[in-house]
DNA sequence: TTGTAGGCGTTATCAG
DNA sequence: CTGATAACGCCTACAA
C-alpha cells in the first residue's frame, strides 16, 4: 500500500488537487462540505503531507545540524539535550555529528550539513580547530549559526559562552581562599578559546594575590581524559611535591587526580585541595567529593536553539539579524575536596 | 548569491540540463569535452545537488532516525556514538530524538520520524512503554526497523539485545561465590523486558543455588536514579540488617547505593558487596570500585546501524528481508566492591 | 468556491 | 553523444 498523496484524494473525490490541498490547510475559501469530505478521506487513508516536496517548495526541511566533539561527555550530552528538547518543541528535528576533536571530520560535516540544507547549524568547535574556513563559508552561505562553548571568537555569529576567564579566576581565589599557596594547573590544548581563558584566570587570580606565576607548575593535556589526569597528578607530585592546591581544566581530569592521589595516600583535602570544572555528575559522586564550577549546560543548549531560531525566522521574514552573545552564570561549588 | 543549479550550469554552458546531470554523474555517454567544461564551471559555483530535489526524485533522505530514553545517560550516548559514527561512515545521518521514558512521547517522535520519511528508525523502548501501536505502524509502513536494549519481544524485528537474564544470573552467582547469603535486588520497573529479565535471573540464580527467593528483598525503581539508589538503600538496611549482597539494575543506582553505604559506614564489600550493572565509567572511579557487568554499548550501536542498513538495502532491491536477532556477550567486572 | 498552470531541482526514459 | 519531456508531490498566483 503506498503512501496517500494529494493527488489520490483529489481523483477519489472528483476534485482538484488545488481544493484538496486548501482544504487541509483550512484555506477561508473553501467550502465546508468539501472540507469535511477532503478531511474524512485524508484521515481514513492516514495522509500526511510528503515532507520531500513541501521541503523542496517551501526551501526549508524544518532540520537543524549540531556538530560537537563527543556525546559521551556529560556537558556536552546534557547540552544536546536541551537543544533536542527545545528544537522539538518548535517544530524542529536535530541532526547530530561527532568530531571527535578532529578539525578534518568538522569540516567535512559542516560540508555534510551544508549540502544536505539544514536550516541552521549549531556548533561547538573541535579542540584542534585553528583555522575557520569551513565556519567562513556557513557565513557566506548566510546559514543560520550559532556558536557554543568552544567558540572562535572572530566569526560574527552569535554565541552562547560562559565567562571562561572570570571562572577560571573565581576557582583559583576559591583555592587560595582556603589556604593554596603553591597552585598546579593542569590546563587544555593549546587552541580552544576556553582552555585559554581558563589558563588567563588561573594566572590572574595568582598576580592579584601575589603568589608568583610559575610556568612550571602549568600542565598541558593532549586527550583531556581521566589517563591524563592520573599521568598528570604523579608527575606533579615529583615535580613539586609541595603543592598544595591543583585547578584542573574539567571534572573528568580532576577525577583522574583524585584517583591517583587516593590510591597514594595522598591526602585530599588536607595536603592538597582540588578543584574540577562543569560538574560532571560523577564529580559528586566519587570521594572525596570534587569542588568544581558549575557550567549550566542543559541552558547552554537552550539558549543555543532560540538564538539560531531566531535566525532563521529573522532570515525567513528578510529581517535583518545581529548576532547576539549570551553569557551565562558560573559559580564555585564547594565540596570536600576543598573543604578544610 | 543564489545556490548553483544544473539549470544555472547548462544556460550559461550552453547545454542542456540532462547532460549537466550526466556529465556530473559521470556517465559513460558524455563526451570529455563537455565533462570537463561541466566538471570546471560546477566545481567553480560551488555547486552541490539539491538534497531536497534529490530527497523527492529518489525518495530517499539518506537519513535515519534514532529514538532512546535520554542521552545524558553514559550506556545511551555510547550507543548514539556507535550509530553516528557508522551511519556517517555509510553516507547516513542520523536525527535523534529521546522520549525521556515517556510513552506519549515516544509515540509522537515515532510519527514525527515516520512524516519525516526517514529511511529507517532504530528505537530503545522507554520505561513506560506498555502498548505497540506506534512501533506495529513502523512494521505496517515497511519502514526498516531495529530495536536495542530495551525492546518489545513480539515485534518482528531486528534487534540487537545481551542475554539480560543470563548476564544478570552470573551477577548474582558472582555474589554467591564472594560468600553472600542473603542478597537483596533492586529492579528496574515494571515494563521493561531488561529490568524482567534481569530480575528473572537473579531469582535463577538464587534457586539455583539454594537460596530461598524472597519477595521481600526486592525492590522497584520507578525512575531507576541515584537518589532511588540512595533511598533504597536505606531501606533496605532498616528492613533487613543483615543483608549481605546487593544487585542493582544499573549502576547509577548502585553509586546511589555505594553512596549511603559510605555515609553511613557499612563496609562494602565486609559488610555488604555490591554489584551494578552496564559498566558506566563513573563505576571504576568511585570509591570503592563498583563491580559490574560490562554491556558492549559502542558495539550495540554499530550492529544496530548494520542491520537497519541490510534492512534498508533490501528493501531498495526489493528483496525479502528476514529480521535478524543479535545477542551480543556480557561478562562480570569484578572491583572492589565485591572483592575479599 | 473551485480549478488551471507553472514551478521547486533533480533524475530517468527515450528519441534523435 | 545530446536533448526533449515527463515525473516526483506540493504550493500558490491567478483565472474562471
Amino acid at each position: 500500500m503506498k503512501e496517500a498523496t494529494l493527488k489520490q484524494i483529489a481523483e477519489t473525490l472528483g476534485i482538484s488537487i488545488t481544493t484538496v490541498s486548501k482544504a487541509l490547510k483550512n484555506y477561508p475559501d473553501v467550502s465546508k462540505k468539501t472540507k469535511k469530505a477532503v478531511f474524512d478521506l485524508a484521515n481514513s487513508l492516514q495522509y500526511t503531507p510528503n515532507s520531500f516536496a513541501v521541503n523542496l517548495r517551501t526551501k526549508e526541511s524544518k532540520t537543524i545540524g549540531l556538530i560537537i566533539p563527543e556525546v559521551v561527555h556529560h556537558f556536552f550530552s546534557n547540552v544536546v539535550n536541551g537543544i533536542i528538547a527545545e528544537a522539538e518543541k518548535n517544530g524542529y528535528l536535530v541532526i547530530i555529528l561527532q568530531s571527535n576533536e578532529s578539525i578534518e571530520l568538522e569540516k567535512k560535516q559542516v560540508e555534510l550539513l551544508l549540502n544536505k540544507r539544514v536550516d541552521g547549524i549549531i556548533l561547538s568547535l573541535s579542540n584542534e580547530s585553528n583555522d575557520d574556513d569551513h565556519i567562513k563559508e556557513i557565513i557566506r552561505r548566510k546559514i543560520p549559526f550559532v556558536q557554543f562553548d568552544k567558540i572562535s571568537k572572530l566569526i560574527p555569529s552569535s554565541k552562547v559562552i560562559i565567562n571562561d576567564q572570570k571562572a577560571a579566576f573565581e576557582a583559583v581565589e576559591h583555592l587560595i581562599a582556603k589556604g593554596c599557596k603553591k597552585i598546579a594547573h593542569i590546563r587544555g590544548p593549546e587552541n580552544p578559546q576556553n582552555a585559554i581563558d581558563r589558563f588567563l584566570g588561573y594566572k590572574k587570580a595568582l598576580e592579584k594575590n601575589n603568589i608568583p606565576f610559575n610556568s612550571k607548575l602549568v600542565y598541558t593535556c593532549v586527550n583531556v581524559t581521566f589517563e591524563e589526569g592520573i599521568a598528570f597528578a604523579k608527575q606533579i607530585m615529583a615535580d613539586h611535591p609541595d603543592v598544595d592546591g591543583l585547578f584542573a581544566i574539567t571534572d573528568l581530569v580532576a577525577v583522574g587526580v583524585l584517583a591517583f592521589f587516593n590510591d597514594n595516600n595522598i591526602k585530599v583535602p588536607d595536603q592538597v585541595k582540588v578543584i574540577g570544572f562543569s560538574n560532571w555528575f560523577m564529580s559528586q559522586v566519587i570521594s572525596p567529593k570534587l569542588s568544581t564550577v558549575e557550567q549550566p549546560s542543559f541552558e547552554m543548549g537552550y539558549q543555543a536553539f532560540y538564538l539560531l531560531l531566531e535566525e532563521i525566522n529573522a532570515n525567513k521574514e528578510l529581517r535583518e539579524f545581529k548576532p547576539k552573545i549570551i553569557e551565562l552564570n558560573t559559580s564555585v561549588i564547594e565540596r570536600e575536596s576543598t573543604s578544610l
